[in-house]
DNA sequence: TTGTAGGCGTTATCAC
DNA sequence: GTGATAACGCCTACAA
């Protein structure tokens, strides 16, 4: 099946005019007469006549088109920060190209290969929980192809990136807990490797010292995997529960991790916040009706994936090249609900 | 910023061949000697070389790209299926290019526009909520551009279709809470124009019937914006909490309805399952965190999105015009939990 | 077996 | 003010 389309030369054979004058009269050019320009315009819209985007790409050697490499999208945070990024795209006319790594480091490989050489102009990443490698966005950079990074970023690559304030994020929850009066409070977060894991691992430890606790390694739990394997975080847990010590309370770093903890406590018949609480890193939309309604830190996700988007068409479309690189910092907010709440 | 792509003719220059030479040496053409093919392929691998797809396409006429059109990608039904999209398209490499309505009828045919004079090969559809008519859509259609209609379809347009069971799901959502002893079930559903509004109207006045209660239209509520806009769905929450015989069950008709109305719900105070039972279609992964635990039409979202793929590229890549459409009808899954069932 | 030429749709350059 | 031509990278008759 074929899908034919109006190109220049039928207006240009239909107009009796040459290709390139039809050509300047669409772009609205200054040595074509207003006359011949009314006509074309005039043809052109009256038969649909849309650019060849491909012929275009071709000609200009950009496609306009950005592509996405993140783990999963089927997950609040990263669908809001697909559709700021979609939001700004559409805006600017790029295409968005999306990829998911499924938090796997050769799928990462896979796809940043893929987009490459589908010629994307630019690339979005968010680094996949088994990367611990970055050499292929290493070379793809040194070849030019601009990229920004957020939420899970790397200091390997000199660019743009965007990020939650995690450290505080995570700070901000642990001293909720420890204010609730909680103070055995473990944290089961993702992988070692990942940017987010170790600053909020650090917002989450500056918290006890803080309060005068010493944080216990035994209480920190690592899911290599990012919560993507539920049995990851279920062994996770486990050990949590069997420590002679039990902690009172979790912190969870992301949004799977949430869920997943949540309701695993939930069949476990271990009663939130009564005999655990909970606080989670998570966007989900639907964390006020969960059982017990969760207490989560909220990044702004939308806007996460609005700035970035802003920030790799600059690139893009800069002239000349960019050496001055910004990470921007975005605040969480911490939304108190029932699961962090001390009970009498 | 540019980035530098190695080309067939610097494979040419650099093995003193012609670049037919070496076209064909790629495609491992046998009017080419093996040792040429030999040295071509070594030095391609060496460089790296990978055609440039843009140039491929605009010789071909075909971009290697679908289109997908969707209310909301922030909605676990919806990012199942792009999921499942993905897996296919990538196993066939075809890029997959992702816009959404907002249930909004202007921003479909915005995207519809654009996607095709970005020269997609198909389109995936579901429709807005909004959207009463489709001639957009038929105009593609007729102009030869392949689409699958998937979960919100139209009877309009000759083409492939996946959707659930819708009737059945409703069905048998109805007959449970029939058999835990509701009687007064309300439905809260989406846009009437939908065909997946209709189908589990159906379903849902069916099984009333067949257990011998006649449908009361005060008890059926729609949503023109499927939800889309909460006050919309507190509307129509609120009119039925208002009847002089107030509902016993509710039965909602799509993921955020669900997730609105249990919400909702709970700011007012209104125990689930004691005061009102709720069954809800939904795909959110949480549901069995939510309080109460949801009651759900889970259907298979992961496969409806893999199937239309599927049938999208048999259309685009079918050699002779195809006219036996099929429409694909999967079944959904009751998960029985706490929000539906009958307390003492 | 290899090379030449033309074309996909658009645009930039230069000539008329 | 308008038109011819070449070029983007690839493919494919057809020619050698």
């Amino acid at each position: 099946m074929k899908f034919e389309a109006i190109t220049i030369k039928h207006i240009a054979k239909a107009l009796k005019l040459s290709v390139s004058t039809v050509s300047k009269a669409m772009r609205g050019s200054h040595e074509i007469s207003e006359e011949t320009k009314r006509n074309v315009l005039a043809y052109a819209r009256e038969h649909n006549y849309k650019p060849n985007p491909i012929a275009q790409s071709l000609k200009r050697g950009r496609s306009k088109s950005i592509g996405v490499i993140v783990c999963n999208i089927d997950n609040n945070f990263f669908s809001q920060v697909i559709n700021g990024i979609e939001s700004i795209a559409r805006q600017k006319d790029y295409n968005v190209i999306i990829t998911q790594s499924q938090e796997s480091y050769e799928r990462e490989i896979a796809n940043s290969e893929h987009l490459s050489s589908r010629s994307v102009d630019g690339l979005i990443i968010s680094l996949s929980a088994e990367t611990k490698n970055v050499d292929h966005f290493i070379k793809l950079h040194e070849k030019g192809l601009p990229m920004v990074f957020f939420d899970r970023v790397t200091d390997e690559i000199a660019t743009h990136k965007v990020i939650a304030n995690n450290y505080k994020g995570a700070y901000e929850a642990t001293r909720h807990l420890l204010q609730q009066g909680f103070r055995r409070i473990a944290h089961i977060t993702s992988s070692g490797s990942l940017s987010i894991t170790l600053e909020r691992l650090e917002g989450y430890k500056k918290a006890l010292e803080d309060a005068g606790l010493e944080p216990d390694p035994d209480l920190i739990k690592f899911c290599p995997h990012g919560g993507m394997i539920p049995e990851e975080t279920r062994q996770a847990l486990n050990e949590l529960l069997q420590l002679e010590q039990r902690p009172d309370a979790i912190f969870t770093a992301s949004d799977r991790l949430s869920t997943t903890t949540l309701s695993l406590l939930r069949k476990m018949q271990i009663a939130v916040p009564q005999q655990i609480a909970l606080v989670g890193f998570t966007n989900s939309i639907s964390a006020d009706i969960f059982h017990p309604s969760l207490t989560s830190v909220v990044q702004p996700a939308m806007e996460m994936g609005q700035l970035t988007t802003d920030l790799l068409i600059q690139l893009i479309e800069s002239k000349r090249p960019v050496t001055d690189f910004k990470k921007r910092v975005l605040d969480t907010e911490l939304k108190i609900r029932d699961s962090s709440l001390r009970t009498q």
